[in-house]
DNA sequence: ATGCTTCCTGAACATACGTGTAGAGTCAAT
DNA sequence: ATTGACTCTACACGTATGTTCAGGAAGCAT
């Protein structure tokens, strides 16, 4: 793990003190203000660095969306609240019928808790749920009613078990960029791929990456 | 004190929930988008609501700045204890190898926690988890490395995937009691099932039942 | 009838805020 | 010698965001 410079830990000991004190984080130029920085891209470059050593998550375009991590936590000698650490909520959609699913709005009437150890040091934030409708990836061991994690992504890399939204149906395929079309390719011997040209392709069309499964058994059914 | 109205509770119970999930409280728009309300004058109306009653405290002219008093957090019925609920602390044994696993000394070292939800209602003290090794349930999508949740139970019914001491090795097969011996069936087209005689059958063989299969995905690996 | 609160639309405005570019100085490692 | 992290200034740009004004519809009490 990379060290953190004494700057650097000044401010996410800041950030840490503000959004404990004030309950909220603090803004790129009030950080400035507290350490003395007259450039808002002095605090920047201090943030950039404090995310790519892995002790703060950001959003883009989102003002105070400065968040430290647990690794910050450790760092800095706070105990976590009990047994809450590494716990993420996850939002829960439906089985994904038709239409563009709810994922803008993402109601929370629904969710699942999970450790974020399962999610394989994504952030939970990024995350997904759904239950699998159908066999298509049986091959994969995916199976009718599972649960499926899913990390927000608009790309993906070949090969990768993805949610699509494909003819307004969101459905799990693997992902095979082609020449001049994409290939989603089911794991089931029976189904034939679904092929979209590039030109029709939108990069909305990809919901996300799959990076884990759940499946509940019991009484023995599969 | 002054009560709040339907649609008041619900915007309050959100910004407690996005503070709590996000780390950070949501914006007037983000609001809106939630709450199905075009306007940004028309979340404002309720945020002065909140405000003059006194459950909400605001900064002026600073985005997010929307912290719940703890006359909030009264109301809502949260005693501060956060994402908490609903959680189970599952000890995790290693890929079980040879031998009686560490059953009854449950090494807490490693451990993971699942909602209790997708345990289906067993109780989580009951339960272990544990990572499969080998494809000899492969036909049943459970694959190499796979979690495991596993319900402590020294009996079984017929068909279920248990978790057994064959041999000195703990194994995951189905079970299936025959008239004079127990066939344990693996899910695996290449492999022949496990015969153990009635006579030579203790209950301890058996350590318990699955209720759960956890699979990590990522960068495309099955 | 007349007000009052709740709940919302729609639009406009000022500013708070994140981001990018173009530098520059220090210091340790190669 | 050069490269690269770290640290910072100064400035500009676009947009995210809070605030306010001008209403309107529904319900409810006086």
């Amino acid at each position: 793990m990379e060290e953190l410079t004494e700057r650097q830990r000044e401010i996410l000991t800041f950030i840490v003190k503000e959004s404990e004190n004030r309950g909220f984080p603090p803004t790129i130029r009030e950080i400035g203000e507290h350490m003395d920085i007259r450039s808002t891209n002095g605090v920047n470059d201090h943030l950039k660095a404090l995310e790519r050593k892995g002790y703060l998550t950001r959003g883009e375009q989102q003002s105070r969306s400065l968040v430290p991590t647990k690794r910050a936590r450790l760092l800095l000698g706070l105990g976590m609240k009990s047994k809450d650490s590494g716990m993420v909520e996850i939002p829960l959609l439906g089985r994904v019928a038709a239409g563009a699913p709810a994922l803008a709005q993402e109601h929370m009437e629904d969710s699942v808790k999970i450790d974020s150890f399962l999610l394989g040091g994504v952030n939970g934030r990024e995350v997904f749920a759904l239950r699998v409708k159908g066999q298509s990836m049986i091959d994969d061991g995916i199976h009718d009613g599972d649960y499926l994690f899913v990390k927000k992504t608009p790309s993906a890399q070949p090969g990768e078990i993805v949610v699509a939204l494909i003819e307004d149906e969101a459905t799990v395929k693997r992902y095979y960029p082609e020449t001049d079309r994409i290939r989603f390719q089911p794991a089931n011997a029976t189904m034939q791929p679904i092929y979209v040209n590039r030109t029709d392709f939108r990069s909305t069309m990809i919901l996300g990456q799959v990076v884990g499964v759940y499946r509940k058994l019991q009484g023995g059914r599969t």
